[in-house]
DNA sequence: TATATCCATATGCAAACGCATATAATTACC
DNA sequence: GGTAATTATATGCGTTTGCATATGGATATA
């Protein structure tokens, strides 16, 4: 594993880019304020619909996919909760543990906010690239991912 | 232009996966406790840094680089200000603009985190993909760039 | 089983953020 | 050239964030 410094850099300087550049987009769509939910909300709403075991997910497992802190994540929670969007339960086979799912009105919210941003990423994405581009990038970042756990250990 | 709809989600989840797992990883580097410094902050620095014309920048300038509202970084600016890493001068040709540039000290800051940095962003990079695949992911996170661009007209 | 350590989540608090809006300077239009 | 619309940045204010730490359950060790 040859370290191209100066290239890992350039591509990374790139991702930075284009991740600003999209998100101030998405950022900007009607949904977010039509049904008054932030991004951030959305993205843990996401998490929580395609969560296979039934809707449900330990605040843990949410944090890996959320950029925030575990005080910021368990609050953003607990907003959600007391707009009825969210349920917390207790962890059947471990105390300490929550166990997060969506309500009914939370899995609706989530259906009807994400039909729209989507078009509005798949919009963004096909604007820009070809089709065989879009599963090269995907690759990329896969193996980007794939990367990060290993260094983990 | 057909529309990818599903492909071009995919592809931006995983970018979104990749971007938050990379981030966390930078996010733990010693070097912002050291230098006292935040990611924000430094990218601020850096964007500075590697402005063309003497270090200066407008703030609508810096904008585009960085993922904050304009009034967020209005102040991260003051505040790098009271620190001592940059300087806000009157833009000549337009009284209503302030242009910003690194301070000595700021130059040595950004110099000194730049490098720690970029060995980071050099080695998480050099561990996930091969020198073609950093040309590949740079390339094609630039089209997505200069999609938006076109977009905003 | 008592005790120390480790883990998952929550809470106190100061710092930072976004939204709306103010301010001041530029451009457009008549 | 004067008034309106626009642009660049700053400020007020309520909300959200992160850091440090508390709390309470699990695991390990003796």
């Amino acid at each position: 594993m040859p370290n191209y410094l100066t290239e890992g850099n350039r591509a990374w300087e790139a991702v930075l880019s284009a991740h600003a550049a999209l998100m101030r987009e998405f950022a900007a769509e009607a949904v977010w304020r039509e049904h008054d939910v932030s991004m951030r909300e959305y993205d843990v709403l996401y998490t929580l619909a395609k969560c296979p075991g039934g809707d449900a997910a330990r605040i843990g497992e949410l944090q890996e996919g959320v950029l925030l802190s575990q005080p910021a994540l368990s609050r953003l929670i607990d907003r959600l909760a007391s707009r009825g969007l969210v349920e917390r339960t207790a962890d059947p086979d471990d105390g300490r543990a929550v166990r997060v799912r969506l309500t009914d009105a939370g899995a609706e919210l989530q259906r009807r906010v994400g039909r729209a941003h989507a078009r509005s990423v798949g919009a963004a994405l096909s604007r820009a690239l070809s089709r065989e581009e879009m599963a090269s990038l995907e690759r990329l970042a896969q193996k980007l991912v794939a990367g990060q756990q290993g260094s983990a250990l």
